[in-house]
RNA sequence: GCGGGUAUAGCUCAGUUGGCAGAGCGUCAGAUUGUGGCUCUGAAUGUCGCGGGUUCGAGCCCCGUUACUCGCCCCA
């Protein structure tokens, strides 16, 4: 019989991955909570409707990336800033404070073909600070985002930043930009064509040589801005470069969500081949209202873990090791093996990582088990050790042994485990 | 949506001109009747992705197909 494979584009993460992630997620949540962010869950999928009104039905995830079922009503989430605004204004956190700083650590879905750091299901962390427009809260989520790749010794890292204004200050930019780019139709590639239409914006996202060479001399988004968005980049700048971010401005950074307005931003790793960006993010000043809450500014990133752990590989990262067991028990005969599950049963309760024999193994092949389980320490049971009421405790480092009494056993916790042998 | 690569033991992979299905690692057991690591010895594990064709004979050649994978587009 065939046997029944996963899913194209998603993982198994067996024990040895899981402990990576486990340690990254447990960092990721104690920088957050350092900036006094909150964490937020949201369900795994939502109204469809969300994500069109929210990332834009003439994106690529909306038009035809996402997993939607039930007559399409619903869709597992591609992205967490649509349903963490959902929540948000579902749960009037307009209420409980001026200003709500959120995270979340969390799987998304997208139909696309997979390939090196990017799968169906993927996973990210983020945040998400909405209600302020204060600059010093843009610098805070790029610092945030920084300091948390910093920590894990990731320093090398290229961060552009942008603004692209509302849609308002948009509009006047993308006529004269379609204008200068029909003059140069013939060397525009088809996606870049369809998109003079639909989207111009994004053209200036090309990787085709040649569209950059045309681009270096087009209108440029910036000086149609107002110069309430130029102060508010510009004082988001100052501050970066007051808590010493190296950054970089990039006039073409656009990103690929329609709801971004004002900064926006990008952190990139050569150790990543194409999918080189790592964490993303920006201002979306008017995505709350467009999905029926109160004009609420706001500002987010996402950071995909996948990628973070292809670099954090490359780089040799050392994760911290898996924890070893604590206790073996090697025992040998029924009434020992019975004496063995009790005193293991005991012995977890106080907090001691312990083993015992399931398959009624040979006492050399129960070693040999303690041994491949990095144990500290073996205790071997048998029938005589049960008559004399005394058994024998070994310390696997060294080889060492002591005879111990069997109600010993019963006292061994946390903190004396090592001073019994 | 487009293009490339790969498919042989649990894993990593050899397999010559078409001629007995292999290695290393891992697993299990023994050397040591109740003591791990090192060493030695042995054992088990195969629909050679699947289907067809050529051939006396196919893991190898041809055609098809599927899966995986990398890249393009796009995205975190």
């Amino acid at each position: 019989m065939n046997i029944i494979r996963k899913p194209q584009g998603t993982l198994d993460i067996l024990p040895e991955d899981s402990i990576k992630r486990i340690f990254i997620e447990d960092e990721v949540r104690r920088i957050f909570s350092n900036y006094n962010y909150k964490e937020i869950r949201t369900p795994t999928f939502e109204k469809t409707e969300l994500f069109k009104r929210g990332i834009g039905e003439e994106t690529d995830i909306v038009s035809k990336e996402m997993y939607s079922f039930h007559n399409d009503e619903f869709t597992l989430k591609p992205e967490m800033t649509a349903p963490v605004i959902r929540a948000y204004i579902e749960n009037s956190l307009y209420n409980t404070s001026g200003i709500q700083k959120l995270f979340y650590i969390s799987n998304m879905y997208r139909h696309e073909r997979p390939q090196a750091g990017r799968y169906r299901e993927f996973s990210q962390f983020g945040a998400e600070a909405i209600g302020s427009s204060d600059f010093y809260i843009d610098a805070e989520m790029i610092s945030l985002g920084i300091n948390i790749l910093n920590n894990f010794g990731l320093t090398n890292l290229k961060i552009k930043i942008n603004t692209i204004g509302n849609l308002d200050e948009r509009k006047l930019y993308l006529e004269e930009l379609k204008k200068y780019l029909s003059k140069h139709l013939n060397n525009l590639s088809e996606t870049s064509k369809k998109r003079l239409d639909i989207n111009p914006l994004r053209i200036l996202d090309t990787k085709d040589k040649k569209e950059i060479e045309i681009l270096d001399d087009s209108p440029i988004l910036y000086d149609y801005l107002s110069d309430e968005t130029k102060n508010h980049f510009q004082n988001v700048c100052k501050t970066l470069e007051k808590i010493n971010i190296n950054f970089e401005v990039d006039f073409r950074l656009v990103r690929g969500f329609d709801y971004y307005t004002s900064t926006t931003f990008e952190i990139i790793s050569d150790d990543l081949g194409s999918q080189n960006a790592v964490f993303g993010g920006g201002r979306y000043d008017r995505l709350v209202e467009q999905l029926g809450g109160k004009q609420t500014p706001a500002i987010g990133f996402a950071c995909g873990i996948e990628r973070l752990m292809i670099i954090l590989a490359k780089r040799n990262y050392d994760y911290p090791k898996q924890y070893g067991v604590d206790i073996c028990f090697v025992s040998l005969g029924n009434e020992a093996r019975d004496f063995s599950f009790k005193a293991v049963d005991v012995l977890r309760k106080s907090d001691i990582i312990c083993e015992t024999d399931y398959l009624n193994r040979s006492i050399k092949a129960q070693m040999k088990e303690a041994n491949k389980l990095n144990s500290k320490y073996v205790i071997i049971i048998g029938e005589s050790e049960l008559s004399s009421g005394k058994c024998t405790i070994k310390r696997m480092s060294d080889g060492e042994e002591k005879e111990i009494p069997l109600e010993t056993i019963y006292k061994i916790n946390k903190s004396n485990l090592h001073s019994i042998v």
